[in-house]
Order: structure tokens, then sequence, then C-alpha cells
DNA sequence: CGGCAATAGTTGCATATACAATACTTGCAG
DNA sequence: CTGCAAGTATTGTATATGCAACTATTGCCG
């Protein structure tokens, strides 16, 4: 009865996108923040020293722009991650920006962390199985490469 | 080369799920709350209201449960709309309780909003693609019903 | 009726998020 | 060298989010 059309009508998009993905974050992020918070982070800072390991000391709008976040919002999540003494700001080379860096207590810390992330991870992986991760997980990375502004691309002149 | 086995290796998840969902959450939204504020609006709180207007005058808690969210999350959330006069805050029938109802301003707020919701979700269908869309909403679903914590079911006992 | 567990909502606290406005530098044009 | 545009980060403001603690009611048990 819900179907209108008799033949050959394309399905088409029901309800609202930003609703639903907006309720699937909260929901899944209590699972990492509740095994991340035996470790003292969220999962956000878990994700954020997770990036400054990687990309080795940079500045704060480099860091933005890898995980795709406003500046101001980066600035103040370094906040509690420079007063617990896990990340360090150092002045730049350039006498207008910083260096974000990882400190030797944060790299440990994380470490500890990065075992309650995997416990966190697995139990979403049994949860939900693991090929639907696998296809949320594409589905997400297809998204995203979507959406993305596209940046000029080349370098040319 | 980054394969390391020869074969029948069935393949994993890779990377954390928490942060692409983050991800997508703060690019998807940033489309419909540029939208929507047009209207005067956040996501969220658009999604508040269409809530009230479908469930009807209902407690907070059970507003809540509805939406899945900490009961003193909509607590929170419901200010802003309180404030501009689009939901009414009413004792309920028990005196802890309270009955939150639209109120006709509100009812106007939200179907102008609702056309600006309209372009948002086109313009979202059109840059992933209607099919993306619709496969993202039935693994989003999917995936929040895995993890809704199953309560009682039956009213045995 | 008196006390106490259960229920309902809010407040305290901390973080996450983004847009707009601001502060500070740098670099270049004149 | 001066001044202004561009670049970089932060602050102001407002909302979103959840856990823990708290307040207020209700309802029941004795």
């Amino acid at each position: 009865m819900t179907v209108k059309s008799p033949v050959t009508e394309k399905a088409r998009p029901q309800g609202c996108t930003n609703y639903r993905i907006r309720q699937l974050m909260r929901q899944v992020s209590q699972f990492y923040d509740a095994e991340l918070g035996q470790a003292g982070l969220k999962g956000t800072q878990y994700a954020l020293m997770a990036h400054v390991i990687q990309l080795g000391p940079l500045r704060p709008g480099d860091l933005a722009k890898a995980m795709k976040m406003d500046a101001s919002t980066l600035t103040r999540n370094l906040k509690p991650l420079l007063d617990a003494g896990w990340l360090s700001r150092s002045p730049g080379p350039d006498g207008r920006s910083r260096s974000i860096a990882i400190t030797d207590a944060g790299r440990d810390k994380w470490r500890q962390a990065r075992e309650h992330w995997k416990r966190a991870q697995q139990r979403i992986n049994g949860m939900l199985g693991e090929d639907r991760v696998m296809a949320l997980h594409s589905l997400i990375d297809e998204s995203l490469d979507l959406l993305a502004p596209h940046e000029p691309t080349g370098a040319d002149s």
C-alpha cells in the first residue's frame, strides 16, 4: 500500500540522512568512550593523538585539515591533551604558526589506550558482524570522498 | 604488497569505525545546517521538532527514549526551542513529569524549515547518488537495530 | 502516617563542534 | 620603509553530548 506506482518506479531515499548518521554516531561513540574511558581518553582524543603520532610534529592548521575539522575545534580539542602533558605545543618555524607534537607520556598513554580501542572495535565487529562493518567503512569512505570539496588537485601554474 | 596471505584469508575491518562515522557526521551535518540555518534552525533542532510534531505532546523522558538520546541532552536541546516559543513545556499529568508540545509558531517554523531540509537532502542525494544514500540508510538502520540494547521485549511475569 | 525505593527531570562538569570575529605575523607593493 | 592583503591561530558565542549527582514526586510497605 505504500507502493504507489504499479511498475518501474525507482525507489528513493526515505527519511533524513543527517539524523540517521547522528544517531549512529551517538550509539557507536558510547561503546568506544566506555572502553577508552578506562584509559582516560575519549574516542576523539584517541583519534587526535593517533594523527599527531602518525603525522609527526605539525602545525595545527595542517592537523585540522588532515582530520577534516574546523581549526577552532582543533584548538579546543588540543587543550585537555596539552594540559595532561600528552601533547606539546611549541612555536612553529613561522612566527604565526605553532608545532604540535606527541610527548613520551603521550605515546605511552596512546599505546595503552590502543588495547582498549581494540576491544571496542572488536565489540562493534561482534555486534554488527565484520562484513557489515566493512561495508559500512566502504560506504563511508566513498561518501567522504564524494563530499570532500575538490581542491585544485594539481600544482600547476 | 599489503596482502599478506596467499589464499583464502578473510578480509577484516580496517581502521576505526568510530572515527569514520564521526567524520562523516561532521561533513554531512554542515550541509544540513547550512540549508536549515536559512530558516533559523540546526539539523538537530529540526529533527527534535519533527519528533514532537509526530509524537504529539509527550514527556521529555519518552521523547529522549524515542530519539535514543540521553535525557539530560534533551533537556538542554529543548531550551533554545522553548525560548523561541516553538515548543511549550507544561506540567505533565504526573507532578514530577512535564509535557512537551509543539506550538503554532513552531509548526509554522518547521513547515518552513522542511523546504530547506528537502533541498539539503537533495543536495546529499545528488552528491552521493540516491543508490548510495539508500544503501547507507539501510546499513545504518540495521546497525542501529543491532546496537540497540534489547529491552525485555515481552511483558512476562 | 512515616520512611524509603522507584521514577522523572534538571544541574554540574567536561568535551565536541562550527561560524564569526579577532589578534598576530608575514610578505609584498609602492 | 609603510601599509595593506594574506596567512595562521585563537577567542566569542551558541549548540550538542553524556555521565554523575542532585531535586522533586510518587507510591508502596509496614
